[in-house]
DNA sequence: CTGTGTGCAAACATTTTGCAAGCAG
DNA sequence: CTGCTTGCAAAATGTTTGCACACAG
């Protein structure tokens, strides 16, 4: 699978567009609508969330939840979106054009640092070897107490 | 919050007891059915799987899957279970008296595989150090396709 | 034109809640 | 006895599917 961090968004779309293109998949309005909400916004969506973003951002379209699910499921199964459970409350999703990282948290203050180790990263693919594994991604959360908060 | 690392069944049922007391909660048959299973059993449960189980074993009690449910969250709650999510497939649960271990998951099929490296522990602790953080917790689960899924 | 995409409503799957009866303390 | 607990059924959530019409290619 081809790596799309750091794509412009006229880029991502043309990347969307073949890959519509090769599986006989039509592009269409509400598809665009979909991919540019994410774009436009770094957070974490909900199904329901990115819903009522795309149906508030193009109310024209008139787009339904249905194809919101089945659109975010193409997208995570074509590596453009991945998504963090969160069990029976559901999945968020986030494009995946943004480099990879992990996150150190502070459990007093809140406070998130982003890190990236490549050799963390290179051991992670030796054990999914180990066992077997074809990796496809990793959640790594480190908590602890920031400088900050364990002097006062 | 204590460590219920590596007890015996009756520590742990001591353990529960107590928590139960405190809290002026009932100790009562079927919490405990739920606790033995999940102790005899080194699987990490869905609600649905742990349910049909405690029926096997427990025939007399005629446990209902609503108090497999209210249990897990009463375990989970006091950090005597703990659960990884799988979006709308819901979460697996399993006793915390296991010695640290992290996850690898098949987003295919669901499949569990723990393990444990500790050059990644001790590079988290650097990392950790270097953002001068004092570390206390961390969740580590890669995910991927495991070896019968990718062949099917 | 052809066949994919869409919204709607209904179906599904999973989890939670209301309630009357049961039982631990 | 008191009030927490239980199982059942119903409700609530979250997601998927069937269908007839719309529309991209």
């Amino acid at each position: 699978m081809e790596n799309i961090e750091n794509l412009s968004y006229e880029e991502l779309l043309e990347r969307f567009k073949i890959l519509l293109k090769k599986n006989s998949l039509k592009y269409t309005a509400q598809r665009e609508a979909i991919l540019k909400t994410l774009f436009d916004n770094p957070d974490h969506f909900t199904p329901e969330n990115l819903y009522l973003l795309v149906k508030e951002n193009y109310p024209k379209l008139n787009t339904g939840i249905t194809t919101v699910y089945r659109t975010l499921n193409l997208l995570e199964e074509n590596s453009i979106a991945t998504s963090i459970s969160f069990g029976a409350q559901g999945k968020k999703f986030e494009l995946g054009n943004k480099p990879h990282h992990d996150h150190l948290i502070c459990e007093k203050c809140g406070l998130i640092v982003e890190f990236e180790d490549a050799t963390i990263e290179k051991l992670q693919h030796k054990i999914a070897k180990l066992h077997d594994f074809k990796l496809t991604d990793h959640l790594m959360q480190l908590y602890g107490v920031c400088k900050k908060c364990q002097t006062t």
